[in-house]
DNA sequence: TTGAAAGCGATACCAC
DNA sequence: GTGGTATCGCTTTCAA
């Protein structure tokens, strides 16, 4: 088989083979019925000689869409995120869209790499505290339709979030029962929302029994080092540690394997390390985010629906961490 | 404030606002310096008021290049896979490229995916068996420049690996000096090439020391269930179980506390349930496809650099679920 | 230094 | 049914 040209073939060489214009290959090729059988093989057969797949910029260009949307995080960095990512990706090839990835991961040109995103898509999903409000006001003003992701809304801006305050007060309940009252939250609330409202809930709890609120104790991250930092200097023994997420948890288990610790997440690696946590819906959360945000991309412009927000539940899930329950340990 | 546009500005309406050409205007914003510093301030502020945000389709389609790359996966599941996007993002960013991502996950229309994505992209990187060796060879011969990653070479084609085999082998040895002599491999060998050579270097290590050869277990999955699965149902309490991957081995765990096993990958979990696995550099796999991939976009068409290939070092990590090492349990 | 105009590669309207 | 052509939004010669 001879080696064809090097240089990408376009509709008009297809056009100039299959000796007909470029208005019917292209009828050809997305297959309207307003070609007869006959030229619309000539034009396969073309086409296929040449290798052609017509160019998405073309495409795109002509008909005002991208037919691929983005989603941003705030780091991509752990299990969490990833999973969440996964049930996007799931979705959104669902009904025929790409799907563009971004982590502004402490960039210092985030709001660039968001802007830039955004000309690439048809929509975008905006997870947790990627870029500011002020910015995903910007972005939704331009009329692109936007979802936010486990982040507290915007006006006018769909949001899908789990439940972090109910639980977290509930994860408390369940600590009091265990006879806890030295409490410490572990984590940062003012960054991630999801983390502050595991916070909020987690001292309404505390308050609602009236237990004495839990020291704060920042983390300065949220992965296995953090944990372990904070265990080492800036944790006592009897505290009963409530962590923002499971890797924080998990570090603190790895430098003290006998505190009193819970997490939030329900990684994989908390049911091996007997975790006490929150399980989240993540691949549901992503899948959710990837409709709604399709939906907006596809209602009519001119009468678009009020802004939607959802709420996926989570559930306690109770292992060994938060104390011993019977005869039998876990751990 | 008032409402402006819900239609897009376009770089004529940037023009004629600030009372300059279109071809003025597009060197102003990308700062060319033939443009007097009066007129660029002008168009940057008729910019500023319009919102303007050139269109990457325009920008792309008359620049000849997307500035975007992709990476596809064979299934976009578990941590594993996760792990290395996080490395190949962050790299791709640093170079200012964006980042497709596409899980072919068993589905049927695979190949159309892949090539949909080669229409947007300056170059895609294909993981461990998500395509078949015909649809890569296709696409390279396009000119798309290609990365392919856990995956066996294909000729032309670079290929970014992990060490398997000879870790593999390592792996068997340490199983022999705790005394095991039953063997079997947990594990698909024909699908990811990855598990392939890990199989080939168990049984090569095996034959080396003349026991017989591991015993075949299909896992039909590489997932938590399909391991417990195995445990139920085809695996005995005296069997040494090396599996193609952690979860694989975890989900034996689950179910087997004290199954004699082995994974691969060292996922956060392993730590915490004690399995005895072999480290990937996963990030680091990710980062090496994402650069090779760009030296690749951006070299010279016309003299290209011959094929690379590179094996990263994997190495063993030994905890106690090959069997107990001294005095001190872990599990 | 600036502007006019020719692409880039498709889609789709309007004639024939 | 098909073909001609305007159009999408930008970059980049080529002149002025």
């Amino acid at each position: 088989m001879a080696m064809k040209a090097l240089t990408k073939p376009t509709i008009y060489q297809v056009a100039q083979l299959a000796g007909v214009s470029i208005a019917t290959v292209s009828r050809a090729l997305r297959d309207s019925d307003l070609v007869t059988q006959q030229t619309r093989e000539r034009v396969l057969a073309a086409a296929k000689q040449l290798q052609f797949t017509p160019s998405r910029l073309g495409r795109s260009l002509a008909e005002g869409r991208h037919a691929a949307n983005g989603i941003v995080f705030p780091e991509l960095v752990g299990p969490y995120y990833a999973e969440v990512v996964l049930g996007y990706e799931a979705a959104a090839a669902g009904f025929g869209s790409s799907v563009l990835i971004l982590a502004t991961n402490g960039r210092p040109d985030a709001e660039a790499a968001v802007r830039d995103m955004a000309s690439r898509v048809d929509g975008l999903t905006v997870m947790g505290q990627s870029v500011s409000d002020e910015v995903v006001e910007k972005l939704a003003a331009t009329g692109l339709p936007i979802v936010l992701l486990a982040r507290d809304p915007v006006p006018g801006v769909d949001t899908v979030r789990a439940q972090n305050k109910r639980t977290a007060e509930a994860l408390v309940e369940h600590l009091l029962e265990h006879g806890h009252r030295q409490f410490v939250f572990l984590g940062d609330p003012a960054g991630e929302p999801d983390v502050g409202g595991r916070y909020a809930g987690a001292q309404a709890g505390l308050a609602k029994s009236g237990v004495g609120p839990a020291r704060l104790v920042p983390s300065h991250g949220f992965d296995l080092e953090a944990g372990r930092r904070a265990a080492r200097e800036l944790i006592a023994e009897n505290d009963a540690v409530i962590c923002a997420n499971d890797e924080l948890a998990l570090g603190v288990l790895l430098e003290r394997p006998s505190q009193i610790v819970t997490g939030w997440d329900d990684l994989m690696a908390a049911q091996f390390a007997g975790l006490t946590t929150v399980r989240q819906p993540m691949r549901e959360l992503g899948a959710t985010a990837a409709r709604w945000l399709n939906r907006r991309i596809t209602e009519r412009s001119d009468k678009p629906a009020a802004a939607r927000r959802r709420v996926l539940p989570t559930r306690l899930v109770v292992r060994s961490s938060c104390g011993t329950h019977s005869p039998e340990v876990h751990r």
